[in-house]
DNA sequence: GTCTATATTGGGATAGAC
DNA sequence: GTCTATCCCAATATAGAC
């Protein structure tokens, strides 16, 4: 019997002596992974899952519908996957705060920059359809995971913003929180934007006073 | 040749001498119909245009799925004329709305009117939504027409609220709007009521007040 | 006008060649 | 791993009996 054959039934753990770096085969293939789903957030910012199809994601992915499930097994775990991601860079962004600043200054900052992802198309508006994803979310623990690291960190400036007395007794702390992941959905600002009249910035800094302080 | 078709031949627009009323039958088709109707508001209201099927509908109203077809062309006229009933039911509470009043006031009961339609279940939430229904609703004549006239009704008291100062300078009154249509379908309201700890009263009073005076 | 049964299309997922 | 061609189910809409 071969020494190699032996080996490999006897010890299948065994690595190669040589530190495997990514071939250009696995460059690649990851680089094609984040080209789909930066198209997923497009679609899912402008039309949302269930309007999503797997044929318009490989199609403006540039390959072949089969291709996409070598890389997720169903478009309920594309989606997720997406969504992780996304979370992913709101928990950065959010780490990237100034601890100094007001915590309503904070709260602010994050929701400019929910925004301002939404506007350029990043921003997948789940939350506030009753898409049949929301089910295979709660179920997706490493989003899970990521939205009570989100909801936490938030909810800390929620509590400090009231210490400091930026927030008005009879709004409840989970108000401001549902409030906030409200507006990163909301669908005013496409509303503003079809006018053709505003900047992007000028759309994000008009919502924010509103949400924050109401049209008084 | 007798007179009776003589005369029908001669002049098709005579009625019969006697004023038709209503037959049971007619009566009960109008009854079917408001009840189809019913269900679907409901459905829109909680799950939107998309997820709701036909074969649902018809179950819930406990017809056939192709009764549903006599009374409705197709899904779209369906909710189309759900939604047209629905602007009718609003149109008619903003006229009876007291003029003395100021208007910011009356744009607060409005407000209040569509969350309280919304958590009973008569309100579609698709403004919400980038839903296939948008465009069918922009060709259905007498949606656009009852919309317009909403808006314009709405509009008025918007500006009358800026005359006696109540809207900030930096709030275009576009936003005004946007955001009370906005806030008729806001998901922060199924967030609220699924945490079970306010009536539905409470809710609809935290909303508004976020809505106008935001969280300070 | 209402039903049972069915035509048809769109879209998620896969078999098998290369 | 990627493609072409296909399966299969769900949902809109309809045919035809009563």
């Amino acid at each position: 019997m071969p020494i190699r054959s032996l080996i490999k039934a006897s010890s299948p753990a065994v690595k190669p002596a040589v530190v495997k770096r990514p071939s250009f085969r696995e460059k690649q293939f990851q680089a094609r992974e984040d080209a789909i789903l930066s198209v997923v957030n497009r679609i899912l910012s402008t039309k949302g899952y269930d309007l999503m199809t797997m044929d318009e994601v490989a199609a403006e992915v540039g390959i072949a519908k089969p291709s996409l499930y070598k890389h997720f097994d169903s478009k309920e775990m594309l989606a997720a996957t997406a969504m992780t991601r996304l979370l992913d860079r709101a928990l950065l962004q959010i780490k990237a705060q100034a601890v100094e600043q007001p915590a309503l200054d904070s709260l602010k900052a994050v929701l400019r920059w929910a925004l301002t992802a939404h506007l350029e198309g990043n921003m997948p508006l789940l939350p506030s359809t009753r898409s049949t994803i929301r089910q295979a979310l709660v179920n997706h623990a490493p989003y899970v995971e990521r939205l009570i690291q989100l909801t936490d960190a938030i909810g800390q400036w929620i509590q400090q913003a009231r210490k400091e007395g930026q927030i008005c007794k009879s709004v409840p702390d989970e108000l401001v929180m549902f409030t906030l992941f409200a507006r990163a959905c909301d669908p005013t600002l496409q509303f503003l934007r079809e006018t053709g009249q505003y900047t992007n910035a000028q759309i994000v800094e008009l919502m924010v006073q509103v949400c924050f302080e109401g049209f008084t």
